[in-house]
DNA sequence: AGGCATTACGCTGGACGTAAAAATT
DNA sequence: AATTTTTACGTCCAGCGTAATGCCT
């Protein structure tokens, strides 16, 4: 039976050349090496080395064996790569969401309803929710229509505000509509999803200042005239952006109603989640 | 770093379904089969087993580790394998010829200028014998003809008799020729390569009584009455037929130029074989 | 002189087996 | 009662490093 670490040090030596720069590579000593070496070539039953009385180079056998030995730890490797990713994925609930107001109490729920599971989400572009759900690689969907294939179910409804400082020219407005606020241009968070595509398409004339940092934004919005968003659960949630006024967007596109789809591992909709 | 004991050992259990039955195929006691199952866990990461007080199974990543250690194994066991065979092809020279009477003296004289390298031989029909200087699995090739791509080089000329009793109807002629002696049963040795198929089709009314074993054919030219063959060298080499006469074949085809070709790795046009 | 491969040798940690325990059939 | 897994424990040897040798550049 071969050795892993022995197949190591020859591919090694293929690389390197010299058996004390492999035994450096190994933390080991050069006679450490040199065994490994004469005990491959007991294991393979064949000569792998040209040996000079201080030097030693891999014959025709001992390339052969090398290019051998390489394929077999990347297999050694794959194994324990593949098993660590599927032990870690089932393991895990996998959450993609076309936005970030779902996840909010959905993953509080999750941690809690689950707590033996580490829960991995991720807000992103609706095909890109859409391809994870079909192709298996998450166990959790949400999205703004319901998802092909799965029984329709409804989340959570969120309605789109602008947030704007008391003196600005659109204060007085009791609603608002993309087509009379195209060409401001706004604040805007960074991790939107599909808000984000929806804004820029619905806005085309307007410029958006994203901003990554949470903190950041935070004081633009504080200290500049520059219109942002909020939806009704963000309003709640963060008390509102003093001292700014919220004003809804009246298209029906700005009222969306957030569907979910979850694979029955996840305990979803078994104890009932909400 | 895997351990390729121990993948063989999950593979095992992942066929057999307990400890017990591992250890007694790899004849090692069980407690030595726990401890490798609990030493992978620890390699791989993940837990592999669901486990009872008195009762073990493989779990999902088991059966996972399972298979990938099966592929691990067979990579493992593929290199071994084709290391050896190379080496195994590096120090034998393979022959090929299209009829027995070449390699008499050939081989003596690989045996000779070679003895570090064991030759393999083989009688076959020219296409084999083409198609495997073709390939590459033959290192020298005997033909009847020139071998196509290579310095037409003779190696041998051979004729072929016949040999009949005394009291045979043809034992009067001077010479014969396939014509003539059509239709007559004849005693044939096997392995003749060439000279086989050469006597089925100019000889398409004969039938030809294979003998595979040598004294069974010896037994039955001394005692039978019907004809057989030989050549030039074979009769040189086995005394002749007692007492049996032996008459040339006339047609071309039975006068016969052998053609050698060979790769420079067997050193027989370097000093001058012959 | 410095670098490299190999041999010699003593030590130690890891792996094995035996024995025993605990549970299941 | 028999089988199976796992823990405990004592033994032993495979493999390590150090030291030394010999050789090459």
């Amino acid at each position: 039976m071969l050795d892993l670490d022995e197949l190591n040090q020859l591919a090694a030596f293929a690389r390197l050349g010299t058996l004390a720069k492999v035994a450096e590579e190994f933390h080991v000593s050069t006679p450490s090496v040199t065994r490994s070496m004469q005990h491959l070539e007991e294991r393979f039953g064949a000569p792998l080395f040209t040996r000079g009385k201080n030097r030693i180079a891999l014959n025709e056998n001992g390339r052969l064996a090398a290019e051998c030995a390489e394929r077999v730890l990347r297999e050694a490797e794959d194994a324990v790569r593949r098993v660590r990713a599927f032990d870690a994925r089932r393991r895990t609930i996998a959450v993609r969401s076309c936005a970030p107001a779902p996840l909010w109490e959905l993953l509080r729920h999750l941690g809690e309803s689950r707590p033996e599971m580490t829960v991995s989400s991720r807000i992103c572009q609706n095909k890109e929710v859409l391809s994870a759900w079909a192709d298996g690689s998450c166990d959790v969907a949400i999205l703004p229509f319901p998802v092909p294939g799965e029984k329709p179910r409804v989340y959570m409804r969120e309605r789109l505000f602008v947030c704007i400082p008391p003196g600005h020219e659109l204060a007085g407005s009791k609603t608002l509509s993309f087509a009379k606020i195209d060409g401001f241009n706004f604040l805007l968070r960074s991790e939107l999803g599909f808000w984000d595509t929806l804004c820029r398409q619905k806005m085309p004339a307007s410029r958006f200042l994203v901003q990554t940092d949470e903190f950041a934004y935070g004081e633009l919005v504080r200290t500049s005239s520059l219109p942002c968003f909020a939806t009704d659960y963000s309003l709640r949630r963060l008390a509102a952006h003093f001292p700014r006024v919220a004003i809804p967007v009246a298209d029906a596109e700005a009222d969306v109603c957030f569907y979910i789809a979850a694979r029955p591992g996840t305990g979803l909709f078994k104890a009932g989640p909400r």
